[in-house]
DNA sequence: TTTCAGTCTGTGAACGCTCCCAGACGTTCC
DNA sequence: GGAACGTCTGGGAGCGTTCACAGACTGAAA
């Protein structure tokens, strides 16, 4: 790779000196219109880009931003709803010239190496996915006073790590209230891990519809993904042959739900009906297709992102976002 | 966040001079027993982390590498192929302490801020992911001689640009002699972009098969998208409305014309086999299940990192990786 | 003893930037 | 006419490293 030209060429070509050209490279005040004028033409003369490396030792700025997915290694990205939140994190950050990192936390190693990175200064800030309750990483970020923000919340920090989330406890109402009008009368549910907020506000949504009727024996537990769901289901079908109706809390363990329940015998949805929760890209290819809950996930993820920058550009404190979700009726339920 | 220690603040508590924390920092020969130990106490004691900036100032390398994800950006993520990728990549990456920074190049900003980011010198590599032929941000990285590799084979650059990939063109090759063997008789197909090397190999492993019973009018070409696997698959079906076979370049395109195909009455496999590509999550769930090509994913990310390092570590030129494909027989074919 | 090679250490000089200070210019106002 | 202020500019210092070099100390060979 050729030199680079360096502030001092631009310096040189534009006949000032370091200092102004540092001052229109920052968007300073007190640069006359000539000089500004001069520098323009030499930076672009020059092909001149400043280096970050150099800019970060002095400011103490990074110009990026690390997001960090705290899931076991095989899971990373089963789900679809990564993409959107990444997509949309790339993009706007971009826009503000941060750049994004992407760290894996699934292991202790793994965790470590993130609080290493941060406690190096090399990013800005922090974006934390699907965190888990009780991560000791978290604890660390916090006392490191990092800008910090969540895309869903972190169980138990929701007054320290501010999030943005879809309203998940309004959403599984939604559903189970559907399910209800429908006349289905024995509703089951698969929920997620109850060490994320996604398990635990989709169960209380469940909950707070069909109150004292959510008894434990409908009630079983997965971890997002496709085989969880398909396991159990079967354990519900064989505690409760009877049901009519499930609610399962996402996508991808509504179509493990589903091959179980085909599998049984049991024809959706007129035997059993199955909502899920997410409406991801999987919830159109089922079959049947799936009856779900809408996600505002491109919103949630500009919301995080905005949280993000904000908490960077050091305004005080901020208040998490709760955006609504909505049913989207297909032929599951 | 507190002051964090420096070099000088090791140098004193250990004793010895900066030059000598930095010679075991980099595990330089010629330092002594007695020194190394009190310099590895200090950094334990004083918490010590190397601050990259200053040394990326110095070496100019900076410990990351750029992937660029060169898709419309509603497009990005879309195919759950780019998960394994990125899983992978970050965690061998990882393990060496090269953080991976992602950037979408779906239009010309977004090239023009990969090219500005990497004449930055802010990498030291360059990860290309499905980049369509003819890209000029290709030839603007090219001419910056940073290391660049490809995940799949960049059309036109294949001997510019060492890449890994799976063996598309034999990949097709199985699925179309399997579908012969069937007992298929008239057999369509529909193709990916045919900028794209699976667009281009996928088609020509078919071809290399059905010789010239391959003709124009049954081969469409798709996006890769599900909704371009669906009107690919409706425009076949209305000029070749006997077909008996088709073989989809990807299973996400596989998923459209299923159902397009459920659409127009025909049962998959009896009336239609269906065979698709990839193996990715998608396959398993359609209706029915998909018989596919297994692409080693996996196999195909560690052997574009591996290439990559190498490149960067300063190896010569590197040979390109061709990996093997697998039938995997399900339901559909 | 001198010479030499090998090992080990400290130090000044970069790397390319921003920050801060001093100073040169106007103006405007008393 | 000079004080006071705002605008604009240049240059030294410093951010935290690595690198190259010089020098000190060994032990072995001449």
């Amino acid at each position: 790779m050729a030199k680079r030209p360096t502030i001092h060429d631009v310096a040189a070509a534009a006949g000032v000196s370091r200092g102004t050209v540092s001052r229109v490279l920052n968007d300073d005040r007190y640069v006359s219109p000539a000089a500004h004028a001069a520098v323009r033409r030499a930076i672009a003369e020059t092909g001149y880009i400043v280096n970050r490396n150099a800019r970060s030792l002095v400011t103490q700025r990074t110009g990026s931003v690390v997001m960090v997915l705290s899931e076991p290694h095989e899971k990373v990205f089963e789900d679809p709803n990564y993409s959107t939140t990444i997509r949309t994190a790339i993009r706007r950050l971009g826009e503000r010239d941060v750049s994004l990192v992407i760290m894996l936390a699934g292991d202790d190693g793994d965790r470590e190496r993130v609080v290493r990175y941060v406690r190096g200064g090399h990013a800005d800030g922090v974006l934390l996915m699907s965190t888990h309750a009780g991560d000791p990483m978290v604890d660390e970020l916090e006392s490191m006073r990092i800008p910090a923000v969540a895309c869903g919340a972190v169980v138990g920090k929701e007054n320290v790590i501010p999030y943005a989330a879809a309203d998940d406890r309004e959403g599984a109402r939604q559903m189970t209230r559907y399910l209800v009008e429908q006349g289905r009368r024995k509703i089951a549910t698969i929920t997620g891990p109850m060490d994320t907020p996604g398990g635990i506000q989709r169960l209380e949504g469940f909950a707070d519809v069909l109150g004292r009727k959510a008894s434990r024996k409908l009630i079983e537990h997965g971890d997002w993904t496709q085989l969880s769901g398909e396991s159990a289901m079967a354990r519900l079908l064989e505690r409760t042959p009877d049901l009519d109706a499930v609610f399962v809390a996402s996508d991808l363990m509504a179509a493990g739900a589903l091959s179980t329940l085909r599998a049984a015998g049991r024809r959706v949805p007129d035997d059993v009906a199955v909502g899920g929760f997410d409406d991801s890209s999987v919830a159109a290819t089922t079959h049947p297709p799936l009856t779900t809950i809408r996600q505002p996930l491109a919103d949630v993820a500009e919301e995080t992102v905005r949280l993000l920058l904000a908490l960077i550009d050091g305004g005080g404190p901020v208040d998490p976002v709760i955006l609504p979700t909505r049913l989207i009726v297909r032929e599951s339920a």
